[in-house]
DNA sequence: TGATAGAATGACAACGTTGTCATTGACTAA
DNA sequence: TTAGTCAATGACAACGTTGTCATTCTATCA
């Protein structure tokens, strides 16, 4: 047998109100749960509905609606399989299932082509609203926002746009937490590896990396930066070679979840895992049973996600309050990997 | 300021007609990119677009439209945060996207109340297609499917449902295959520890197990056998507990990632991650950094995830083929953990 | 009894778009 | 010149639903 196929065409209302002999509104008001439909009718309506599988079509719904609502959301993050992002996304959508709200979910890849086709592509189905890991800080992309006339939450990344709620972290104090606490271990020549610097966080914790050293009266040395780190395997790369130097340094920042785990498999192909200090920023699983367990800068994706989704539905549910600019703080945990002192 | 806000009403092509001075149904072509447009009027459509930032609405659209096509799929998984799941989840979107189709992405929970739902709330939206990881197998939901009449592609899982196409590996082998190497280094109190025993995987996954005990001339003990173990927390539970038998097992089967996560909690906790063997099914970030390396049951869930979507997309393209089950070989990967002797 | 209120139901238009078909006008061939 | 062809354009209906308003019917009150 072959592959499910379409149906001719499915049933309509006006189907089942010639089955149920009523006229197509009464339909539309059982369908919709309105009052003032007599039981029977109603009864006659259900049975009718049941016999022809009727499936209410919200697309055409909502073009008559006034509301013009679709219960569907937009959120484009950065890659929905990245660990933080895809706990990101749980937590959106479990919110969103509380209102009935299906969500679109697309993955930039930070890259703002990428990220303005999937803005374009839901602003054509007329999403309710956008949640969005923003790729691009120019206001081209602010301007494809607007033009959503929809409201936009900003979460863990912030765009040049006064406009939107925001649910980030404070990156830049948990950047200089990391570095402050490497220092207090006796180390002076910390390394800083970061993603595509033009990202919000990324630039950030960049800028707390800096901070920290400077709180903690260290010298920055543009040569123990590591900027524009993409992936796990470029980040294993770049600890290789920074471990080859022969003014290597004694401690890591790395400031993203996947550039952690590449800095790992560096140090351990190296064998060097229990001389280099190390904090990473994000936790991350397993990072409890690693030899040594590893040292973060945690953040709470899942909270993230649900506070930026209950601005999102606020909004909707008709808040006009000032936008929101809400900033968790991020939280050192300390466990081995970052106390490596100074040998 | 406050939040961005909805239009009025956002611009219709009828507005644009007026503007460039032109009927709706030139806009419409303009718009289409049908041919039979004279330049001049195409750039005064072109302008007029621009001038009023028309978006064109794709829900009116494909009201209207022959196919009916709406461009959107809808996925279920049985939780996008599941690392699993999520990478599977970005192999689909990455094929969707080249077909200019956004995804709907929801998780079941493994929940079938929550799975109708999900599967009623996307035939509401007439997505053109779905692609699901099943979290029950019985008719119930099937109907539900069937009454979609779009295409249904099964991945990871099957269900009792014969007129779709699947994508699985061979659970079976698979963990014949774990069993009978913990065998060949000479255990022979082999623990299985699984999810819901109802999920068409973990239910492959225990008749491997019983196969390969079978094949390797082992007894079934059933007290070795811990089934229905939700997540990371009861998976630790669990093995704490066979841990503390008098006669506990040398070796463990654990038949899902995070389950196999928990499990090493446990035996670190216990300090016993070097006496008990222990090999899980599906790979995991980090497997290879651990102490001892975890061997596991390797599946590919891109690749999964890819199939599975050119399935679906192939159908969606007129495809009437005789429905395809497409079932992918595992792959043992022995890092250490697997390999640990009988003492 | 007749007037009136109120509940139940339906007719019809409209949402923003595309399919169908008619109309216009320019160009070609006899 | 005239018939015929073809390309460009537009008028209109339709997709499946909901909002508005009119109509019908029953119950209630003076």
């Amino acid at each position: 047998m072959s592959g499910i196929h379409l149906n001719d065409r499915e049933p309509t209302m006006r189907e089942v109100a010639a089955l149920a002999g009523v006229s197509l509104k009464t339909v539309s008001r059982v369908i919709n749960q309105e009052a003032g439909v007599s039981s029977e009718l109603n009864e006659r309506v259900q049975n009718a509905v049941r016999q022809l599988n009727y499936q209410p079509n919200t697309t055409a719904s909502n073009l008559r609606r006034a509301d013009q609502r679709t219960a569907t959301i937009g959120l484009i993050l950065d890659d929905v399989s990245n660990p933080f992002s895809s706990v990101l996304h749980r937590a959106i959508e479990d919110v969103a299932s509380q209102h009935r709200t299906l969500v679109f979910a697309g993955s930039s890849g930070d890259d703002p082509k990428r990220e303005e086709e999937l803005i374009l592509a839901l602003a054509a189905r007329r999403v309710d609203g956008l949640i969005t890991v923003p790729a691009s800080r120019a206001s081209g992309e602010l301007k494809q926002l607007q033009r959503l006339g929809k409201p936009v939450v900003f979460v863990d990344r912030l765009a040049t746009i006064h406009t939107a709620d925001s649910v980030t972290v404070d990156n830049r104090a948990g950047g200089s937490a990391a570095v402050r606490h490497l220092a207090a271990h006796g180390h002076q020549r910390i390394a800083f590896l970061g993603d595509i610097h033009d990202l919000w966080t990324a630039a950030e914790r960049y800028l707390g990396y800096v901070e920290g050293l400077a709180m903690a009266g260290l010298r920055l040395d543009p040569s123990l930066v590591r900027q524009d780190v993409r992936n796990m395997e470029t980040a294993e790369q770049a600890v290789l070679e920074l471990l080859a130097r022969e003014n290597a340094p004694s401690a890591l920042f790395t400031a993203q979840n996947l550039i952690t785990i590449g800095a790992i498999h560096a140090l351990q192909r190296m064998g060097r895992q229990h001389q280099m200090a190390l904090i990473g920023f994000d936790d991350f699983l397993l990072a409890d049973l690693l030899d040594p367990r590893v040292s973060v800068i945690a953040q709470d994706p899942a909270r993230l996600g649900r506070l930026a989704a209950e601005l999102l539905f606020a909004r909707l549910g008709g808040d006009t309050r000032p936008t929101q600019q809400i900033v968790l703080p991020t939280r050192l945990i300390a466990r081995g990997s970052g106390e490596i002192p100074i040998t």
